[in-house]
DNA sequence: GCGCCAGGTCACAGGACTGTGACAAATAGG
DNA sequence: CCTATTTGTCACAGTCCTGTGACCTGGCGC
């Protein structure tokens, strides 16, 4: 996923970390030394860098420092200290977070998760289904790349079949939930409303990949 | 400094938190509970929360989950567990720190400031959108390098929709958000004020480049 | 194979939404 | 006090959406 430079001179806590931040799908590359990693930092530019503060040489606080004035990536320092003092003086040399030793490793991967989603800052409020990809949050839908133009009320009921994805709703819950209670139960209308939506996402409408019909009961969205 | 919202039922916390950060320089407003403070993100809209995770009704991670939903200010949860599952759970529910009870109010200070100054630098003053400049240290807007002039509300409009890039927000958001709360919810307020932003900034109104209509649902200002 | 019934399809008129210009109330500045 | 600017409201028109009823299709039990 993310490029990331990881600073720790203990030869098997480095490798613990590089092997376990792997297995969580980052891209890593390790050093033993502060002076590496600024090198690499220089050259490489990658997305975080994870420190440890305890180091021969430079120590971590000062190459984040250093770091700082090349780069304004993110920087998490690693310490096996939990003075509060460290705490602070690390996150004033600029860094964004300061994690403990002894660490679980998806401890450390949500905190590198956090800091890499609040810089995206692009809320990825994104739901993927194969070649259909719905956007909550800027309310776009789009098949195969291209986008689709639903109209309100097709929005909004194919929002609420994806918020139930694998479940049988409903005809009346579809009513109450999409439209206001208003309308007769009884009526062609969520079964218009999911054929205009089936006309432009489903490849061959005539046989849904996506709103699968279920016959006596509603309609289920299911992943294909 | 910041205006900091806090959530935490225990009084004594609460009161003690509250004087430390008030004694560091930011202006803080504490709830005990996360109805109120969800209502206060709705309508003030602070810069960053700090939420207890322990809480009556519902508590801190489903308050940051809601939180998330309306907005994207950075989150920091509070907890007496330290527990390593939590963190995930928290960091997920989209917190942007994490930090365990009892903590340092000088620690909690400087994470406060490490996280607004990560989200400073990576939203500076100056946002670029092709030919749209917004300088939102000197308020100003131009277009193609000509200066425009906005009106504050048609200002206050457009960093609130710019504040957002890519998402839709509805009208009823938009009112709380630029205007006061005191406003009907259906009034064509915010249409008349976004087509004379419009009128200003679209080389043609008409077919809008930056702030697109969708329609049932709100505005969304994109990029071009 | 037949009849029944749930679901699919379609066209269209009425309705919902939005853009737009005009206007008056509110506000600020001189 | 007067004037210019800003801002909230309204009416109207055009566009797009949508609910509806009629009719068609296909699956299922017998």
């Amino acid at each position: 996923m993310a490029g990331i430079l990881l600073v720790e001179d203990d030869p098997s806590v480095r490798a613990g970390l590089e092997l376990a931040l792997t297995r969580q799908g980052h891209s890593v590359t390790a050093y033993a030394t502060g002076e590496e990693a600024l090198e690499h930092v220089r050259s490489r530019r990658p997305e975080i860098a994870i420190l440890d503060v305890m180091l021969p040489g430079i120590d971590g606080v000062e190459v984040c420092r250093r770091i700082r004035r090349l780069d304004p990536l993110p920087i998490i320092l690693l310490t096996a200290r939990g003075d509060d003092l460290d705490v602070v003086v690390g996150l004033e040399a600029g860094a964004d977070d300061y994690v403990v030793k002894p660490v679980e490793p998806r401890v450390l991967d949500a905190r590198i998760r956090a800091i890499l989603r609040r810089l995206e800052s692009a809320s990825p409020d994104r739901l993927t289904f194969g070649d259909l990809v719905i956007d909550r949050g800027a309310l776009k839908v789009s098949l195969a790349g291209k986008e689709i133009h639903l109209t309100p009320t097709e929005l909004r009921l194919l929002l609420e079949l994806v918020r139930h994805p694998g479940q049988v709703l409903n005809r009346r819950y579809l009513l109450r939930a999409v439209w206001d209670h208003t309308h007769v139960a009884d009526s062609r209308l969520v079964d218009a409303c999911v054929q205009r939506i089936r006309a432009k996402i489903e490849p061959v409408p005539a046989d849904p990949v996506y709103i699968h019909t279920v016959r006596g009961f509603g309609y289920r969205f299911s992943p294909p």
